[in-house]
DNA sequence: CGATTTTTTGAATCATATCAACGTACGTGG
DNA sequence: CCACGTACGTTGATATGATTCAAAAAATCG
C-alpha cells in the first residue's frame, strides 16, 4: 500500500525511513469505480487525492451543462479541488473516475498537522504545487498562442498515455473544443 | 526601503524581527523606467521580483509577432518567469515595466540559500505558490467557461486599479481578445 | 503644438460551434 | 454467447462569434 505514493516523495524530497513512518499514519486509501464521484461540485473538498492506480478527470459545468476538464489524474498524480480543501468553501469542480481507481488520501486535519510536525511536507507541498503552477501556466499561455492543431500534437506527445486511455471527447473538452472539430483536426493531421 | 516586501511576508508567515534582519541581506533593489525591460524571452530569469512601486507586465510573443500577457505585476505582487529562473533555462517569457518602477529582487541563490537556512521562507514561497496557481486556475477556468463579456466584467470588478492604470488594448491581450474586440464588447456593454 | 499611441468603427474573412444524422464499438443482462 | 442499448466517433450543412485589415477619431506625451 502506498508504495508509488512514497517513492514520488522520496524522490522529490529524499524522505527517510523514519518520517515516512511518521507520515504514514496521517493517510487514508479509498477505491472508486469508473464513474463514481470522488468530489462533487458544491460539496466540501475533504482531501487530496494521490492516484495509486487508475485514472480520474476534473472538471466544471458551465450554465449549459458542458463540461469542460481541468485535469486529469492518473498513477502518481495528485487531484483535488484546492481551493475548496483549504478554504473549506464548496466545491467548483467535479471529479470522478474514468477507470477503476485506488486513491491515497489526505485530510485537511493531516495536511495541516504534517504541515507543522513534518519539514519535509512543506517541502513537498511546495515542490508539488511548483510543478502543478507550472504545468498550469504552459498550457495557459499553450492556448492563448497555439492554435487546436497545435495544442492536440503537443498533447499527444506530452500525455500519450492518456491519449491511450482516455476517449477523445474528453480530450477535446481539455483542449477547449468540441469533439466535432477535434474529430476534424484529427482528419487533417491524418491527410499528411 | 522594502517596506511594502515586509509588510507582506509579516502578513503571510509572521516573519519577526531578527528573521526579518536574516532576510535583509538577500536582497537587492532594482528601479525600473516605463518601457524598460526586466527580462527579455531568450534570456535567463535571474530574479523573483518583488513591485514595490509601479506595474509591470509579463507576456509571450507568437510566431506572428502578436504579444500575449499573462499576468500584470503592481504593488504588492511578485513578477518573474519561474521556470527559467528555476531551472536556468531561457525565458519564454518578456517582462517590462508599464510605469517607472520599483522591484525588490531575490537573486537564484538567494533562494536557495533562504529555502536552506531560514524556514519561513519556504513557508512564504509555498504560500505564494499556491495562492499564484489558484488565480491562475480560476482564470483558466473562467477562459473555458465564460464569454468575454463576463470575463471583462470580472476583470474591471478584481482589478479596477489595474483598468485605471493599464492601456485597454493591454487588458484585451490578457483576456485573450484583440482591442478591436474588446472596444466592442464595451460599447455592448454601455448600450444598457 | 505636432507626433505618437490608443481607441473606435466598418467590412470581409475565418475558425469553431451547433445541430442533426449515421456508423461503430462496447459491455451487460438475458 | 448473443442481442440490445448506450457511449463514442465521424461527417455534413449551417450559424456565429471573433479576427483581420484598413482607416479615422480621440487621447496622451514630449
Amino acid at each position: 500500500m502506498y508504495e508509488l505514493f512514497f517513492e514520488d516523495i522520496r524522490k522529490k524530497t529524499g524522505l527517510t525511513e523514519a518520517e515516512q513512518e511518521q507520515i504514514r499514519p496521517f493517510l487514508t486509501s479509498k477505491k472508486l469505480r469508473k464513474r463514481q464521484y470522488l468530489l462533487q461540485e458544491g460539496d466540501v473538498c475533504k482531501a487530496i487525492a494521490f492516484v495509486e492506480k487508475g485514472a480520474l478527470r476534473e472538471y466544471s459545468i458551465d450554465e449549459a451543462g458542458g463540461e469542460h476538464i481541468v485535469q486529469f489524474g492518473l498513477e502518481g498524480w495528485y487531484i483535488s479541488d484546492l481551493y475548496s480543501f483549504l478554504t473549506g468553501e464548496p466545491a467548483t469542480y467535479n471529479i470522478d473516475a474514468i477507470e477503476d481507481a485506488e486513491l491515497v488520501l489526505i485530510t485537511r486535519e493531516a495536511y495541516e498537522e504534517m504541515l507543522r510536525t513534518v519539514p519535509k511536507f512543506e517541502t513537498l507541498i511546495r515542490i508539488n504545487i511548483t510543478g502543478a503552477y507550472l504545468a498550469l501556466q504552459r498550457r495557459m499561455t499553450s492556448t492563448v498562442k497555439d492554435n487546436l492543431e497545435t495544442r492536440y500534437q503537443a498533447f499527444i506527445k506530452t500525455y500519450p498515455n492518456i491519449v491511450q486511455r482516455v476517449p477523445q471527447h474528453m480530450i477535446a473538452s481539455y483542449l477547449g473544443a468540441t469533439p466535432e472539430t477535434l474529430s476534424r483536426v484529427r482528419k487533417r493531421i491524418a491527410n499528411k
